[in-house]
RNA sequence: GGCGAUGUAGCUCAGUCGGUUAGAGCAACGGCUUCAUAAGCCGUGGGUCGUUGGUUCGAGUCCAAUCAUCGCUACCA
């Protein structure tokens, strides 16, 4: 079995966009297990790629008018080079859009053909004519043609739950160019996945390949039904590659992703002599795939199903892990806590977040939490508190004699710390690395204990003891050393400081079993430089996106000030503007001033308040508005609002909303209502 | 409301097959030490294992109900 080879993947980054902590939190899982596997000696290869193709990456790279290779180059170096600060270390890393991944991509498709999976049948889409592309879903927007409700995206209405397709929304619009869409039939190719259904009904309840609730979530979900067919295809114009057998067709993004493992593995076997059908086609190769569950349903459905078709190797296991918070709570752009790759790097060492994962991450796919104050605890107590102060507290004295001729008598210290190496070994391959820094920090602890026995500060002051002295520093470092290389995984630097001040690399995980003796020593320097929370203070700040406060915008508007902010366009991106109405469609929509006479909890909502305004008089309304995250019942008392006045009356589940209150932002705790200038009085029309 | 999970010390979590007095780290408190990056060592306090019921000689662990929290989803007119 030792002979086995591990190919090991973590999911592919998506060219529209940064690395970010929560991001790191697979990519550090995956480096730690694959540089522990590759210190114990085993042949293993790490490979990933950018995910560059789709309608998002089109789009973007006409609004920065330029072409989609050149974005999704400049975002592949931004990736490899955030990837690099964190000590990510592939051994290859390519690109979805690579003539390799086109080649795999036809031959798995003919094999998907053959295998007769592959079914055609028209689908009407709705085609922007003055963008000239056909519309995904979230491009759509219209009136629900169940509810008819307005402004809804072109899948589903979210306001009567109805399902649909584009086509039949009423009055649709590209939220691209604003243009009214055009209905075009256009053929699109699917897989029969159900045709496969028995057989992922195997694979996945073998309990050898996913972790138990994630077999459970797949038998609930997917396949206690018969499983639907999957649309991989997309009419032109479409950023990726086109269907050989079927011109102005493209495969949709999510069919060459993927396929992107395998043509990374093959990039990397052309440059290393090695050959593809020994990765992915031999029995003696397990590929193990690192994922977040976000997508679970195409690593353990389709992708098993596409694989087995095709004739490549299933994967022996697919790892999934669960997301990251931030001081518990989801991360999120305008609190700063969503902190990119890059700016962490500006503030703080990657050691430490790769510490703090590992001693977070277990083999489950709960979410993990980063706590700041927590954060910074535990890295300066475990890593410079424990670690990396027994090497700072017994390298100098023998920096003049270096290490003893032969390993002194320790108690039997040094032999229990290696006699724990099977057991931290055991945790690591298990992804429980939690467990195998705990165990790690008890070896710390107990160096600490020794180092305080045997006083080698007061050793140095007497000089009948010097022999003694430095036996005890001989001790200190061993034990530090064994340590090292039982982080090595997690700490690759620190591991690599350790070999340079003993003179002596750690290369492989049975150094942990050896003293180093009768050995010069290096000057010592410090290892690792302890946290100051000002740091942690200033790298939240940088991350914060400017959102002008609710409390900002009122003194702004009053009182102009000389400076203006430089406001980004990404509310614009996000949102693109709609087509242009006449004055007529605008005075349809009668908005009014109301004050905000009652609010009141709805308990049973999660982001509904109940609201009782008055346009003056005794013309009341209640309407049901969706701030509960984002204002207090106290600050929305008595204040004036914008609202819709005569918007048609709607069924909510807690009651009839009788308007709508205006307000902007993305939603959330984002969210940020319309107020007016002092003089208006409720019952006024906005003209 | 639907689906998935999770409730163990102030915080983060471990607790195997049901078995003695429920553990660790951090934080707190007291003492010691001064080699070390305000680091280290020893000690102390702190838990009705969410709640209720059941199975059992015995339940943190198994079963049922219930409450709470988190994620996705629905409800943002």
């Amino acid at each position: 079995m030792n002979d086995r080879k591990l190919l090991v993947t973590a999911a592919l980054p998506y060219a529209n966009g940064h690395i970010h902590i929560g991001h790191l939190v697979e990519y550090i899982q995956t480096d730690i297990w694959v540089r522990f596997q590759k210190l114990r000696g085993k042949k293993c290869v790490f490979v990933c790629a950018d995910d560059t193709h789709g309608t998002a990456i089109m789009i973007r790279a006409r609004q920065e008018g330029r072409p989609e290779t050149e974005l999704i180059a400049d975002m592949q170096a931004a990736h490899e080079r955030d990837f690099k600060g964190f000590d990510v270390s592939f051994d290859h890393y390519g690109s979805t859009n690579s003539s390799e991944n086109r080649e795999l991509c036809n031959g798995i498709w003919a094999e998907l053909r053959t295998a007769g999976l592959i079914a055609e049948r028209d689908v009407e889409q709705l085609f922007d004519p003055v963008a000239g592309t056909f519309l995904a879903d979230r491009f759509v927007k219209g009136t629900c043609p169940n509810c008819k409700s307005p402004d809804q995206y072109g899948d589903n209405c979210s306001k009567c739950g109805a399902t649909y397709s584009p086509s039949e929304l009423i009055d649709p619009v590209s939220t691209l160019s604003g243009a009214k869409p055009v209905t075009k039939s256009a053929s699109h190719l699917f897989v029969e996945l159900e045709q496969l259904h028995e057989f992922l009904d195997t694979w996945t309840q073998s309990g050898k390949h996913l972790q138990p609730e994630v077999a459970n979530y797949l038998k609930g979900h997917f396949l206690c039904d018969p499983l639907r067919d999957w649309d991989v295809s997309r009419p032109s114009p479409y950023f990726g590659f086109e269907i050989p057998d079927s011109v102005g067709n493209f495969w949709y993004v999510w069919f060459d992703a993927p396929i992107g493992y395998i043509a990374s593995t093959w990039q990397w076997c052309k440059a290393n002599g090695e050959k593809l059908e020994d990765w992915w086609k031999s029995s003696s190769t397990e590929i193990h795939h690192f994922i977040g569950k976000d997508i679970a349903y195409f690593h353990t459905l389709f992708w098993p199903g596409v694989l087995k078709t095709a004739g490549y190797s299933l994967p022996e296991f697919v790892h999934i892990h669960g997301f990251l918070t931030v001081e518990g709570e989801k991360m999120s752009k305008s609190t700063g806590t969503q902190v990119q790759a890059h700016t962490y790097l500006k503030h703080l060492d990657p050691s430490f977040l790769r510490y703090f994962y590992a001693s977070k991450l277990g083999a489950k796919l709960d979410d993990i939490d980063l706590n700041f104050t927590e954060f910074v605890n535990k890295v300066n107590s475990d890593l410079v508190g424990k670690v990396a102060n027994l090497a700072s507290r017994t390298a100098r004295f023998i920096e003049a004699t270096g290490l003893s001729v032969e390993y002194p008598h320790d108690g039997g210290l040094f032999a229990a710390g290696a006699a724990a190496g099977e057991r931290i070994a055991q945790a690591y391959d298990q992804l429980d690395y939690s467990r195998a820094t705990r165990l790690i920090m008890e070896l710390a602890d107990q160096a600490n204990a020794y180092v305080e026995n045997s006083a080698p500060w007061a050793l140095k002051k007497d000089p009948t003891q010097q022999v003694r002295l430095q036996e005890v520093c001989t001790i200190v470092l061993n034990l530090f050393r064994q340590i090292c290389v039982y982080l090595t995984p997690v700490l690759p630097k620190l591991s690599v400081q350790c070999g340079q001040l003993l003179q002596a690399p750690i290369t492989h995980w049975d150094d942990s079993q050896t003293p180093v003796v009768n050995q010069a020593i290096s000057k010592f320097e410090h290892l690792l430089q302890r946290i100051a929370p000002e740091k942690i203070q200033a790298m939240i700040e940088e991350s914060k996106e400017v959102v002008p406060s609710p409390a900002a915008e009122v003194p702004s508007a009053a009182a102009p000030t000389s400076e203006l902010p430089i406001d980004s366009g990404d509310a614009l991106i996000q949102e693109p503007m709609a087509p242009t109405c006449t004055i007529d469609d605008f005075t349809k929509v009668d908005l009014r001033v109301a004050r905000i006479i009652k609010a009141e909890e709805v308990p049973e909502a999660k982001k509904l308040v109940k609201l009782t305004v008055s346009l003056g008089g005794d013309n009341t309304r209640t309407v049901f508005a969706g701030i509960k995250a984002a204002y207090t019942l106290e600050q929305l008392q008595g204040r004036l609002v914008v609202i819709v006045a005569n918007l048609q009356p709607r069924q909510m589940k807690f009651g009839l909303s009788e308007g709508m209150v205006t307000a902007a932002g993305p939603g959330g705790t984002e969210v940020f209502l319309l107020g007016v200038d002092s003089g208006a009085v409720p019952g006024q029309r906005v003209h």
